[in-house]
DNA sequence: TGTACATCAGTGAACGCGCGTTCACTGATGTAC
DNA sequence: TGTACATCAGTGAACGCGCGTTCACTGATGTAC
């Protein structure tokens, strides 16, 4: 992981960001389950009981994870929206971001299962600022595209109320089929098609009136 | 959990059952990671040990909880279809019984959350077995309804490849954002919404044309 | 029907493992005078 | 500039825990003669 690992002004300089750091390799590499405190602190040259100058204990660490793998995923949208060309009809515009959006969420589910799957299964180490706190941005980001399709609709709808749970379920079910569902082992012609489908699902869902 | 329980002809009698059935409570109380051997063989009343004449190890008794739990989700799936009045208009009848087998999948997942994380999640312990396997039978029941769908069309289509995929997808996430994601808080009332919104997106997802 | 024996399904103690967390501590840093 | 002291960030050993698994064993069941 790139880190922002501040200068060594002090004993160590930045051990609360190199734990975290390191809890993200980790997450990475095998999902949260295998965010492990002693681990993390093995793997920054520090004794375990460091770690709690820093945190509260394991959950703390978990839960710093989970928000840099939600900042991340919403990350992976947005660029992936980014690439996608603009078109000069706002309907079709609106419908291609909405699309891309979509399959940079699949992207980053596929290209990093361990941080996806930290960024939500978290159980227990919820706290309460969780509806409100750094999930949303994916959330938001689905929502507005799903609002500007409705919007340039002919004619112009609203979108059809909870349509954005709609279609974040759609995605999120498809990037957890394809990781550790029965999906899992598709080729990735067949498995290109599936993405293809659900996304046209979400899309002209979206697009047809209730 | 109303178990099959032979009679005590040897030993214990059914042994291998009467594990099943305790690691399925286990499944059922905290899901995949609360299935431990030792504590299962402590509720049947038996030595860890014991479970090894039976069992490779944690690993098979945890595939037999997973196959046990994909046959609840189907069960669960017919019977809600099961419930659904017939309609003479057999295209109305194919989507009212589309959308009632993804009322099932979703009433188990939230009904029986343990059971169902157990039903997919199992991470490692898959067997070749498992592409062909219990599982498929959910997916059969899908696959079928859309299937349905798209032949009672007007006019009647050939369904649009792989949506059976889309629309496992889309149950399948919305599960689990309902269960252990973002949408874990809602309140019953926007939870229909929610659940009634996807269902409107997979079914008229599947009615439109690509 | 009775007895010797093979087999099979259990037991109980122990193994090594890695975890999260706590304890009393020490050594480095910054600060007041 | 030098010294005494408070604070802060780390150490190292130990705790209890529960896990999966293995070992040599024992007692119950079924079977051959």
């Amino acid at each position: 992981m790139a880190a922002v690992s501040g200068g060594k002004t002090y004993h160590h300089g930045d051990l609360r960001n190199a734990l975290i750091c390191a809890a993200v390799d980790l997450a990475t590499e095998g999902g949260p389950e295998r965010v492990v405190l002693r681990e993390a602190a093995r793997r920054v040259g520090v004794s375990p009981t460091a770690a709690y100058r820093h945190f509260e204990g394991r959950g703390e660490l978990l839960a710093a994870v989970r928000d840099h793998a939600r900042r991340a995923l919403a990350d992976s949208m947005e660029r992936a929206a980014a690439r996608t060309p603009g078109a000069d009809d706002p309907a079709r515009a609106a419908e291609a971001r909405l699309a891309a959006l979509c399959r940079g969420y699949v992207a980053f589910a596929v290209e990093q299962p361990g941080l996806y799957r930290s960024a939500f299964g978290a159980r227990g180490a919820d706290t309460e600022a969780d509806t409100a706190g750094v999930e949303v941005r994916a959330f938001t980001l689905l929502t507005d595209a799903l609002a500007a399709v409705a919007a340039t609709a002919r004619p112009p709808r609203t979108a059809r109320p909870a349509a954005e749970a709609a279609a974040w379920s759609a995605v999120h079910g498809l990037s957890l089929l394809l990781l550790e569902g029965p999906l899992r082992r598709l080729p990735a012609q067949r498995r290109d098609d599936v993405v293809e489908s659900t996304l046209a699902m979400v899309v002209s869902g979206t697009r047809a009136a209730r």
